[in-house]
Formats: C-alpha cells, sequence, structure tokens
DNA sequence: GTGTTTGTTATCAA
DNA sequence: CTTGATAACAAACA
C-alpha cells in the first residue's frame, strides 16, 4: 500500500530522471484507468513538457510546462499501483528493463495500465493489479478544488503543527484510528503507518477521538512526524505489491512495530499483539500498551 | 465458494 | 442537515 513514505520515494526518484523531459507518446491499456479519457490523454499529454513533480498525501502531481490547459497530470496508486520507470540500460525481453539487474522484470506485465514513453526513449509504466489506481488530466482549477476539498496538512511542513492537529481532529468523534486515516483531517497516513504511530504514542485504535487527551494527541503527533520522517528515509515499507520507480522494495518493513505482526509479541512489554477490525480495516495493536 | 487484503467514495442509518 | 458506520469497488490468493 503506497502511502506517504512511498509516494515520496516515488516522487523523488521520479523528479532526478524526468524532470524537463517531454512525453514522447501515451499508450493507455487499461480505458478505466485514465481520466477523463484515453483519447484526452493522447491529444493533451503527448508534447507536453515536465516543469514539476510534487505530492500532495498519497497523490502524485506532475505540473506541464506551458499556460495551456489542462496543465496537470495526476496519479494516484490506491492499493497496488506502480510506477515503473525504465531508461533501456539492459536489455531484455521486448526491448525494455528495469534498472536494477537482481529485480529484473519483463514489462509491460498483465497488471500495466498505461505506458508513457519520454522523448529519450525511457518508458514510464503504470501498473495496477487491481485496477484501483488512476491518471487523471486535471486543469490548475480542477486541482486547487481537489486539494481544497480532500487534503489537510501534510505531515514533515509547517503547516502541521500540534494545534492544526488538535483543532482538526477535535470537529469528529471518530475512533482515532479512523480519523488517522482521513486524508481531510492528516494527509498521507494510510493503514501501515495509522497502526505504526498510534502504538508509538501507547492509543488504543479504538479510542473516541473526544476521549484522547491533550498530551497524547501532542504525543501522537509527534509519533507522526518521526515515524514518516524515518520511513521516508528507507524508502519506504513493501508489504505486497509496493516498489519504487526502479522496481526495488522499500526497506522499512524492518522498522514495523506492529504491522502485520498480529500475534508475535509487542516489543515493548512483551505481550502478543492482537490483530482486530477497527473502521473497517486490519489493525495490530498491544491491548497492554495502548490504552 | 469463502474470506482477506486497503484507499477512497457511495450509501445508509441515526 | 450532519455525522458516523458500513458497503462497495477490483483482483488475486489461501
Amino acid at each position: 500500500m503506497p502511502e506517504l513514505p512511498e509516494v515520496e520515494t516515488i516522487r523523488r526518484d521520479l523528479a532526478a530522471a524526468i524532470l524537463n523531459r517531454r512525453f514522447k507518446s501515451v499508450n493507455i491499456l487499461s480505458p478505466k484507468s485514465a481520466f477523463p479519457s484515453a483519447a484526452f490523454f493522447e491529444k493533451s499529454l503527448v508534447g507536453r513538457e515536465i516543469k514539476a513533480i510534487n505530492r500532495r498525501g498519497k497523490l502524485l502531481i506532475f505540473q506541464l510546462a506551458s499556460a495551456v490547459e489542462p496543465s496537470y497530470l495526476l496519479i494516484h496508486l490506491k492499493m497496488t499501483g506502480q510506477l515503473i520507470y525504465s531508461d533501456k540500460k539492459h536489455k531484455i525481453a521486448g526491448g525494455h528493463s528495469l534498472n536494477t539487474a537482481e529485480e529484473l522484470r519483463v514489462l509491460p506485465n498483465k497488471h500495466t495500465r498505461a505506458i508513457l514513453e519520454m522523448d529519450n526513449g525511457a518508458l514510464l509504466f503504470f501498473n495496477d493489479l487491481r485496477k484501483f489506481g488512476y491518471l487523471k488530466l486535471v486543469s490548475q482549477a480542477e486541482l486547487d478544488n481537489i486539494l481544497a476539498m480532500n487534503y489537510g496538512p501534510e505531515p514533515l511542513t509547517s503547516a502541521f503543527t500540534v494545534s492544526s492537529f488538535i483543532t482538526a481532529l477535535s470537529r469528529t468523534n471518530v475512533k482515532i484510528k479512523a480519523a488517522l486515516l482521513n486524508q481531510k483531517l492528516v494527509a498521507g497516513l494510510g493503514n501501515i503507518y495509522a497502526d505504526e504511530v498510534l502504538w508509538d504514542a501507547g492509543i488504543n485504535p479504538n479510542r473516541p477521538v473526544k476521549k484522547v487527551t491533550p498530551a497524547e494527541m501532542k504525543k501522537l503527533f509527534q509519533a507522526i512526524n518521526k515515524i514518516i520522517k524515518l520511513a521516508v528515509k528507507h524508502r519506504g515499507t513493501t508489504f505486497s505489491d509496493y516498489v519504487d520507480s526502479s522496481g526495488r522494495k522499500g526497506n522499512f518493513s524492518r522498522f514495523l512495530k506492529v504491522y502485520g505482526r498480529g500475534g508475535e509479541k509487542c516489543p515493548k512489554c512483551q505481550t502478543t499483539l492482537k490483530k482486530e477490525k477497527v473502521a473497517g480495516r486490519g489493525t495490530h495493536y498491544c491491548p497492554v500498551c495502548q490504552k
């Protein structure tokens, strides 16, 4: 599941590789993965230059040069999306390959939904097993609207402060885990990091937000910044499908304290970790440390 | 055939 | 009208 650290890793690597490059051709293999339509992609993206690659929460935002609309390409990986860049350094079946020998995998594969060719011949593959992810071309106004309507403060930025965090959360009374997954309250957390920050802060995922004290909110705020920062440093977590733009796995999995560890011992108190559904999601926590 | 996996949105209930 | 809880989506695997 690509969450903030995984998407940020992809953003940084892609920016280093394809900034200032133009799209030479577009091949949409799964029409439902491209909005508003495959034909619109062909017409509007070919020849456009990538001016910047930004990120908001889990959303990748490619800014296109020139004032022509649509001026942004949005890519959301949702659960199983991958964005893999190949500059043909290694030649294998089909004429293209990944950059790292140990991760070589023939592309495109049966889950490839779109292929974007750059003006230097490099290819950008959008793979998505479950087809929840998408590519979307939007205007400045549409982007502004999407960001304003759907995204709260970004961790590790000046917009994310203890007081803004507490204020945002105090407007609801859902379970704290559900609040952390709500992108409008804080952007970028998904199921893995929500569980990790709650364990770090010692808060039970089932606690209603209104019963979390200000002191605990502060611990949670600090846990979010600490864990997101560390996860970015280690290039994210690979649990199932996630790989970076070179096809490599993230290195943060070994730092996970509770996610995917139901039945194992709590690193703090040795109690057996629980796994149960909270807010409709598989949730891992320590019944003793997290109150 | 059944249950699981999750990001986001649609739908329903209170 | 608002809020919160849940279903649905898609696809593959155990």
